[in-house]
DNA sequence: TCTCGATAGCGAACAGTGTTCTCTCTTGAG
DNA sequence: CTCAAGAGAGAACACTGTTCGCTATCGAGA
């Protein structure tokens, strides 16, 4: 242990160098042909490997997919991290929201593959404490933060939904209320979950193509659901459709700038 | 062309029966292991057959897979369909909607893997006018009847969503409405948007395990989403949340009694 | 009843996959 | 200078989808 902190972090780089560029081989494999297209000896051939060796940096086929989910993950948590904290100084709760729901959506477009490979049906089980489990709660946690700071500080106000809290749904609500340490009432939580739920379902239908076809852009219909939707669990405030959607829609640099913020998870970004 | 209208059909009832069993032999393949897991060779296997002799009755591996997913979605229209005539009798249309909306869900509960198959991310490219989209189209129909008649009705009305609209928006969805010749205001479907986006959104987050884990059971929460989404699209009367939600969830016979309805989607819901 | 074309199925083969061995070379630390 | 740890090669195994050629069987027309 002499000056091992200069020299040993050399074959650490080296391998860490491997790793990245065995992930970012992977995730071309996955860009065109989708999930079913990453075969390891592809991905072996494509960097002039053996097979065997890539089994020096990944178990199998399955947690290389897995690690690729987790990056995946880290890359949206990233990308709604730094738009949530671009968006702190806008005044409008109702435009920061927007501005991160955008910035979700954005995400979810440019990194396609990435998005199918994270929302669709889990064909491998993720032991729990993963972190790929981890990443997604992060990604999900920017979006429950800001929703949660719009209740507290009294832009929204959900407490008409009290009333459709039947007991048993209220104590639910409350003990996860408490599991995640959110200082919320339950109808807050409830009104979370409904936000959220219609963002996912928004992105879900459209990237799976299963909106209505004669659609050619969903840009103003995302917008709106997604105003409609805070409207719903009780933003006070009025809101003008127009002109809230009115700066156009594919300028915003947002999330792109952020991309690079942490090195760990940039890759997936590239 | 004798009397070949008996005989004829004496080998084309072999045929099905053996398409019927493969196809069967599929889902259960499917049933524990994923979609991954079907492969022509296990089917094969299992069968007492040869892998090349599948080849007889389906062109590869994917067009079985369509041919599975084409199934499913019939499946689950009939359920949707059967659901909702039998509820039309229901004087309360919020109550029609909850069980149909129900109906859905218990689908989705009861054929887990076809429903990961459908609503996953399409890994091979379905050409239009197919019939699983076809098939899909007909399960989405019942959900859209059902929120139009509530317009039409009057039980629902979802013009304070029209100054939602902008006019690009507007147009669109005035388009859309021709399309499917759907006698509905833009406003309305918005609100049917909304509806079906909301109820999609909570079935993936579930099915895919992506909702609070603290939860025990999403029963409540689900039908405090799609009540509270029909009141946000306008329903105009106040709901019970409590006592329309009382009676038992999982007792109802609807679609059970519905799945042997059409002997050409049976072999799905088997 | 006999014949003939269509059909079902078999079996071998090819190319591709994930994975596991063993064996060799290089590298970095003592 | 030595030597263990790591990186990689290469062969092999069991599996996959798919194709091709062969052989029975079956049903319809003569």
């Amino acid at each position: 242990m002499t000056r091992m902190n200069r020299l040993a972090p050399r074959r650490e780089r080296l391998r860490a160098a491997t790793i990245a560029e065995i992930k970012q081989t992977a995730r071309d494999q996955v860009a065109d042909g989708g999930v079913a297209a990453l075969s390891l000896r592809g991905v072996a051939r494509a960097m002039g490997m053996t097979p065997s060796a890539l089994y020096r940096y990944f178990d199998s086929h399955d947690v290389l997919i897995n690690e690729l989910c987790a990056d995946a993950f880290g890359s949206l948590a990233d990308a709604l991290e730094a738009a949530y904290a671009a968006a702190t100084d806008d005044p409008d709760w109702a435009r920061r929201w927007l501005l991160l729901a955008r910035a979700y959506r954005r995400w979810a477009h440019t990194h396609r593959t990435e998005y199918t490979l994270l929302f669709g049906p889990r064909t491998l089980e993720l032991e729990k404490s993963d972190r790929c489990g981890d990443e997604m709660h992060r990604a999900t946690g920017v979006l429950f933060r800001c929703l949660i700071e719009g209740i507290a500080a009294g832009a929204v106000d959900p407490s008409h939904l009290d009333g459709q809290l039947r007991p048993g749904l209220r104590a639910q609500l409350v003990a996860w209320g408490v599991d995640e340490g959110a200082p919320i009432s339950p109808a807050g939580l409830a009104g979370a979950l409904i936000v959220w739920t219609q963002l996912h379902g928004f992105l879900s239908l459209e990237l799976f193509g299963q909106l209505p076809p004669t659609f050619d852009d969903f840009d103003d219909l995302y917008d709106q659901q997604m105003l409609d939707a805070i409207v719903r669990i009780g933003y006070r405030h009025p809101i003008d459709f127009a002109s809230v959607t009115a700066p156009s829609p594919d300028v915003e640099p947002v999330v792109a700038g952020a991309a690079t913020a942490t090195p760990a998870t940039n890759q997936a970004t590239a």
